[in-house]
DNA sequence: TTCAAAATGTCAAACGTTTATCAAAATTAT
DNA sequence: ATAATTTTGATAAACGTTTGACATTTTGAA
């Protein structure tokens, strides 16, 4: 691979001079500038990214620690981080961390290793220490990691009430919640709580049972199952739209009519959920709005890492109604 | 952040021994070794990879250009890729090209820049002479780059003809295909031949339209609406599943009853549609296989620059029957 | 004790840049 | 032509490692 200087050999000026060129700098005239741009381009030349950073300008890379891409809420959020990230001139390395704590560990000491710029994390298995000794800015996604790492999240709490609201303005009674793993500071607890202040308000009562995010989709239709055959409910709330796709399959299964019989609602409203099941009620997390934040913190952290910011910033959430309620 | 130096001070040894523990190499004792690895952990140091890289050392990257990671074809790959890659102690770079030529050249330059070992590419924007000047090991995904690029892919013509046979065998008599763009090498063309030839040996004749990838679901919807009502179609074979999942709802949207009076066929059949469509009869692409695949020529390469790989690597597609034909 | 082997240390070069300093050459203005 | 200015060059240090050569110290055994 070509180096800085073989390009000044070929174009017949100095190392400095080149590096002048490339790095825009001193007193240049246009004759040289052309000679050594065309030299660059000759030999297809890069220069050496590694070294640049080490002698201190930025690796423009950011590390964006998720719980995987493959479900399509992470997956519309990376391609929305990556999309945006590229715009402002910085690259992704990509870390799906799943829920292994490990795993997050061994991507956090990488990302130092490779001197990031900085760090986005959607995927929280470690604990608060973990993130406080990483030393370099850091902006989390929905939940909290640490007091100087700001939180970017969508309103939760609206969430659950719009979620509530809208069971109830279609005629449930009986409302039933379906969570994943309900951990202590985990983000669905607000959703939980906006529903069940709703609800109280109506004097309504509800149910929830607890799906894990990490068991199957067989043994979540399986338990959805069991509970549609068993307890006579009108009306779901998932705190994620694929379960909501579960219900509604084991609902036509079991030959209930939705949304007379069981009124739906799902959350995070995807593109994907959008486009090919516009149907179910869900609650839109705004991704785009979310990314956008959190890059644009994240950046001002890298310029100034003293900078202080606030320690959460709500979004607010959408409600969109498709058939699944009335 | 700690460099070596700090390290050594600490431990009270000299750089060079703890350079020497750090790779594992001269004679060491046990009790320096865990001087410097408690010093070490002390510091949270991570050597500097810049400066190793700089050095000669792999820099442990790979680089991945895929069209996007929303899709949940793109979007099961890439997870399998990166956690692949983990595995074997790598990380990725990830790059989402979209369909645009320029963000594609970008990226490519920019992994030339991070000297990446290897690339992984999915997504095919560009010539061959801009793939051919990036002097990297480079690995393609089910598409023709550069005559020294491997290419790996699943048997596109045995998916056409799966789709086909399974078609056929459900009753249809008039099938129609539904293709996204189709370009000089894409690999949907196999799929069509595939497909043709099949029907050909049975004497039957089909339609084909084009649903560009880049449309959007609600004009793709709106053509199929067009086709199922215009035509005497009684069956259809997507490329692609999400397209698939369009005709299930416009067909349902008509009262036309599936697989009476549409049979329907997909192609990917990725977890997503495993899961949560396991009604959609579809062609299964075994991408576990061909990331593996991907991964263990690509390491090849980069250990053996100058190693002899075949020019195709073709794994076999799998038919999974749901509900959509018979 | 003596000697070999093992364990460290010292020193320096290298990787490919950036950047500062100083000097020289080329250009422009007067 | 002279001075002032602009452009370029030469040199070197620095970034944080790795690695080799060589020297010194420590250890353990004969």
């Amino acid at each position: 691979m070509a180096t800085l200087d073989d390009i000044a050999k070929l174009a017949g000026v100095s190392a400095t001079t080149v590096s002048r060129v490339i790095n825009n700098y001193g007193s240049l005239s246009e004759k040289t500038k052309t000679k050594v741009f065309s030299a660059m381009q000759e030999l297809n030349y890069q220069p050496n990214s590694l070294a640049r950073s080490l002698k201190g300008k930025k690796t423009k890379l950011i590390g964006v620690i998720m719980p995987g891409v493959s479900n399509p809420f992470f997956g519309q959020m990376v391609q929305e981080i990556e999309d945006q990230l590229f715009k402002k001139g910085f690259k992704m390395i990509l870390c799906n961390a799943g829920n292994d704590a490990q795993k997050e560990k061994d991507y956090l000491r990488m990302l130092m290793a490779n001197r990031v710029d900085g760090i986005i994390a959607g995927s929280h298995n470690l604990g608060i220490e973990e993130y406080q000794k990483v030393g370099l800015p850091i902006i989390s996604f929905d939940r909290y990691l640490s007091d100087n790492v700001p939180i970017v999240s969508s309103d939760n709490y609206q969430g659950g009430e719009l979620a509530a609201q809208s069971l109830i303005s279609s005629g449930s009674k009986n409302p039933q919640i379906i969570t994943g793993s309900n951990r202590p500071n985990s983000p669905t607890n607000s959703r939980l709580t906006g529903f069940k202040d709703v609800l109280e308000k109506h004097d309504l009562s509800y149910n929830l049972i607890e799906l894990p995010f990490s068991s199957s989709p067989n043994i979540k239709s399986l338990k959805i199952k069991e509970l549609l055959t068993n307890k006579k409910i009108d009306g779901i709330f998932c705190t994620d739209d694929l379960t909501a796709l579960l219900v509604k399959q084991q609902a036509q299964a079991l030959n209930l009519q939705i949304p007379t019989d069981i009124r739906l609602v799902g959350y995070d409203g995807t593109n994907f959920i959008q486009n090919y099941h516009s149907e179910l009620t869900t609650i839109m997390q705004p991704i785009t709005d979310i990314v956008t934040m959190m890059i644009d913190l994240l950046l001002k952290r890298i310029d100034d890492p003293d900078c202080q910011l606030e320690k959460n910033y709500v979004l607010p959430v959408k409600l969109i109604t498709g058939g699944t309620t009335i």
